[in-house]
DNA sequence: TGGGGTCCT
DNA sequence: AGGACCC
DNA sequence: TGGGGTCCT
DNA sequence: AGGACCC
């Protein structure tokens, strides 16, 4: 792993359990030879490594995850599309799908024209602009905040640890609440594209579980933690109309993995007797932070799944992930279901940015750069950076620059100081200018994507309210400064096309696609579909992108 | 400069003049054709470019710096050696001298034997180990927060922006305390070395200096601000000993330059009339954040002083520099004397490190690697980090080891998560054992420094008491880790040599020199002088570091 | 050419 | 992880 | 294969 | 500045 997602995982071990839980009895699992010998009974025996830290069984954490984000914002902000299979689309991908569209097989991050194959009723919504989406991401978080500490990951997950609430609820559950998971239950991991999701096979069915007069304290205490997950879910529904699925469990890794074994609308608690049982047979890609690198990396050394990883020695793993001593306990530990990293209240973004994707732009040497683009994505950005600053009372120093090309499929990144002064779009505008002609001075490459972001942010530095006020001069004669400039008018049109889709994109698309779409936009009308090689010399295309070209 | 020193200089610009002071009359400077004019008199007419932003005149800054620093902490320590000559030894250098020393010739940053050759009779002490300075310096930290806020640089220098305090001062100040600059004062840059460090050409003189009638607002408070500085330094010396030079004027440029022309013990004020024409001869050297690689670039277009700076566009500068309109923006007021950027306390430092240096160590693929000195690195560093831990309550997440190799003059980085259990140094020194592995084994080099690094502090989470217990087996069998592990006496025997000069490096010296430092340390008999070949093979010297290989 | 540091990329 | 800069 | 983010190196 | 990873 590198050590990437380890913010999160140097958090995971050492941190001992809290003295005064772990005291009591029953409390500390892991590392106990029962578990090692538990696991599995197709296997008769297998030379485990025990885990070299402990279980901390003190806290119940939830993790939240909204169902089908995009699509379900969507359909709150657009009734009319409730019941009909839904997918939110950016370009040329579906990037979710309600799940009526589910049924009929459109996953997410599948293809506009696979997804219209399986389903030819799907409704399209574009999905470009984030605004909305960040919006009920908010509201969410703030629900979640009334039930303990919250971290988020992405828009549509949070963590919470709510093990203070559960020791203030001193009248004991006495159900679980939603699902819980029975041994054996049959587990499959989601597409190709998302390895590490997770889905059970089965639909949840209980409403409730008695809990047993045996039932130990942890149990007891999970129990109640079902019970606040159903309150959450419920305040979510009552105040936002948002739907989500919930797992709980005495750890992030836990309550993430469990949380996606049944979904839409539902929830399920893993009991640590079963956790080491449930994780054994997963792929060590579901551990947030084994991605595809180290997933082959411990392939390599014959790991595919936990139950493996755990056969292995932390020197072993170490090897083979070419890293340190710590990265390999994590992994060790998260294959026994052992995690005992906080939950992190991660604050305001550490970053704003903005991007677009297109087919392709040729820039060369002498031909202006496309001034249309950057204009319209400094006007977003400063939009943003705008509210953030006005909101968190900071303003960003850097303003990074990362370009794909067609040709190399790794990013160019350029950063230089974020314009401070209150030049607005302006400025962000000329400083982006200056750093994309650094990206494509070496190479001159078909740019496909560029991505503007603001970050390394100063607290107590409001940006003087920037607006779209005309760049102050610095020197005194006129500028000999000759950029492709064009009218300020440009700024502000902040967003000119965001909620439409993208013409370029629409005319790649097959005509009966293009065709629904055109029943709900206006858009100018299409010529023949511009072969790639022709469309990327700027010399075909009518487009909104190529015209930049034809207009010098 | 390619934006290196910029967190400073995002600081300076568009910090508009606080608007209460900058209301009133006279208080806005820079811009005004009259300072374009009158910056000098051998040139009759240039076509300097006005500067882009105005002078904030309403702040009073002290620049304070500590008289040669190391060696006055060791007169301090030792005050028998005071009145000597004495330079302070790192390995083959000088690192600093007193006063004394200085008018013997001895320079700072001068090798041994030059200064010896220079003063026969100078007293030579091993400054490696900075304890004693780092105590010393935050004696003077403290001292200096009760004359306002206070941001660092390094460790004997001291921003100090008093501009409160003297707007308290009601009673005006009837003189100027110290040095007033005058008109014409003769400059020269310091040495080879460090070129941006100033000093004037004559003693200073004057005690105090009558304010005038007419003096305006803002030499009225700098007049206060010299009678600040004048307290500053009597605390200094009466509650520590310690004296310092210091420089007072609107902003930290100006006040940085201004207190290094009379020195040491003394002190210099710089008025707003006289800034321009102060600046204008000094090579754009002088100017914070421009270094060895800004400075060629600057001259490549015929920029070395301020003055030639003025006279280019933004633009000119921005396309020599290659940088940003903001770094060419800074540049170019700098070379005006305008810097708006605030003094920003830096809170507990970001790293914490420790280095060691050699003539050069073989490292070869089978070869042993060195354990001794990764274990002493390993002891003092955790030393540090646990004194840190407990007065900070933080604890770092990230170790990183730098290597220099006698054949690539630049130096390598390896980082990996900090051990974070209680493993204490023998965790430390295992996880840099692995990262120095990785750094030597992409080419078998002669390591001539290694330097680890604690950083990436998270705040909240002290280290348990991590001492020097033996760290807590992960894996249960045997491990089968074969490092060159020695005993745990290793760690016991944190900074052995420390404040003793190295074998080695006696060894290396003339005789004479060899023979002053054994009259003071008992050390083993020197062999012959090996030459730098045999020695870097381990084959010849018993020393220290070499004696690692002859081991095994 | 010591033994530290800061911040940017 | 490397670089430029600072004491 | 969108349009975002996190942290490490 | 690039990379690995996450939604
Ligand atoms: N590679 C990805 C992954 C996710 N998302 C967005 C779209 C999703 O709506 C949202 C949340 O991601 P999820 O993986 O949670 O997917 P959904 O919430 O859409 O579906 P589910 O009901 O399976 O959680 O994030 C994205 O844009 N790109
Ligand atoms: N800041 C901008 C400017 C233009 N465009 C896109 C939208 C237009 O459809 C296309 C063509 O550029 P034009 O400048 O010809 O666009 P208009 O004709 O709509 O605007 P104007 O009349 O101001 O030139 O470029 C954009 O996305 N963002
Ligand atoms: N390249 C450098 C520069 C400085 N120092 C240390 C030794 C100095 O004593 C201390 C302060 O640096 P100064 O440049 O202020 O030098 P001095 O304080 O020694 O002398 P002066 O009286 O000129 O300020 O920092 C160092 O180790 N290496
Ligand atoms: N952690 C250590 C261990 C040793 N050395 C140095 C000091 C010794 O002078 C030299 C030789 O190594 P030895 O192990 O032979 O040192 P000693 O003989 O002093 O210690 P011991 O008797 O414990 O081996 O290495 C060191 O700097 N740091
Ligand atoms: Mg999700
Ligand atoms: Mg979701
Ligand atoms: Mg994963
Ligand atoms: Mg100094
Ligand atoms: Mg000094
Ligand atoms: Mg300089
Ligand atoms: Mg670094
Ligand atoms: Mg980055």
């Amino acid at each position: 792993m590198t050590s990437a997602e380890s913010a999160d995982f140097r958090r995971r071990q050492h941190a001992e359990p809290s003295p005064a839980l772990a005291a009591a009895e029953g409390l500390l699992l892991g590392g106990s030879s029962s578990l090692a010998a538990c696991c599995d009974d197709d296997a008769s025996f297998f030379p485990s490594v025990e885990p070299s830290c402990t279980q901390d069984l003190s806290r119940v954490i939830l993790h939240v995850d909204l169902d089908c984000f995009y699509a379900q914002v969507e359909e709150l902000l657009d009734p009319k599309l409730k019941g009909q299979p839904l997918a939110v689309t950016q370009k040329y991908l579906c990037v979710t799908s309600n799940y009526e569209a589910r049924a009929l097989g459109v996953g997410k991050l599948m293809s506009i024209v696979e997804a219209k194959r399986k389903a030819p009723g799907l409704v399209l919504r574009c999905g470009e602009d984030l605004t909305r989406y960040r919006e009920f991401s908010a509201k969410a978080e703030k629900v979640l905040r009334g039930f303990g500490t919250v971290e988020r990951l992405g828009m549509d997950e949070f963590y919470v640890d709510c093990s203070r609430l559960v020791s203030n609820r001193t009248e004991g559950e006495a159900y679980f609440h939603g699902n819980v998971l029975e041994p054996g239950a049959e587990l499959r991991a989601d597409t190709a594209y998302r390895p590490q999701d997770l889905r059970g096979t089965k639909a949840g069915a209980e409403e409730t579980t008695l809990v047993g007069e045996g039932a130990s304290d942890v149990e007891r205490r999970l129990a109640a933690g079902t019970a606040i997950a159903a309150d959450a879910r419920r305040v979510l529904r009552d105040a936002h109309g948002l739907r989500a699925s919930c797992g709980i469990a005495v750890n992030k890794l836990l309550a993430k993995l469990i949380g996606g074994v049944h979904k839409p609308d539902d929830q399920t608690v893993l009991l640590p007797a079963r956790s080491a049982d449930f994780i054994a047979r997963l792929p060590v890609r579901v551990i947030k932070g084994v991605g595809a690198k180290t997933e082959s990396r411990l392939r390599a050394i014959g790991c595919e799944t936990c139950l493996e990883l755990r056969m292995r020695t932390e020197r072993e793993i170490a090897r083979a992930v070419g890293d340190s001593a710590e990265m390999a306990a994590f992994l060790h530990a998260c294959a026994w279901g052992i995690d005992n990293s906080p939950v992190v209240p991660k604050g305001p973004p550490k970053v704003v940015s903005v991007e677009d994707s297109f087919k392709g732009i040729a820039l060369e040497k002498g031909v202006p750069l496309p001034p249309a683009i950057l204009g319209r994505l400094s006007s977003h950005l400063v939009t943003r950076v705008d509210s953030d600053s006005a909101e968190h009372k900071r303003r960003p120093r850097t303003l990074t620059l990362t370009v794909r090309t067609r040709e190399e499929r790794s990013k160019r990144r350029f950063s230089s100081p974020y314009p401070s002064q209150a030049g607005g779009c302006i400025a962000v505008e000329e400083a982006a200018l200056d750093l994309l002609r650094k990206a494509v001075g070496r190479s001159a490459a078909e740019v496909t994507l560029i991505n503007i972001a603001a970050s390394n942010f100063e607290r107590g530095a409001p940006l003087a309210a920037s607006g779209f006020e005309p760049r102050r001069r610095r020197t005194a004669p006129p500028s000999p400064f000759k950029s492709a400039r064009r009218d300020q008018e440009a700024c502000k049109r902040p967003r000119a096309e965001i909620g439409v889709i993208d013409e370029e994109v629409l005319r790649a698309m097959p005509l009966e696609i293009q065709e629904e779409y055109s029943r709900a936009f206006t858009l100018p009308a299409a010529p023949k579909k511009p072969t790639s090689s022709a469309r990327g010399r700027g010399k075909s295309a009518t487009g909104t992108i190529t015209s930049f070209f034809a207009s010098k």
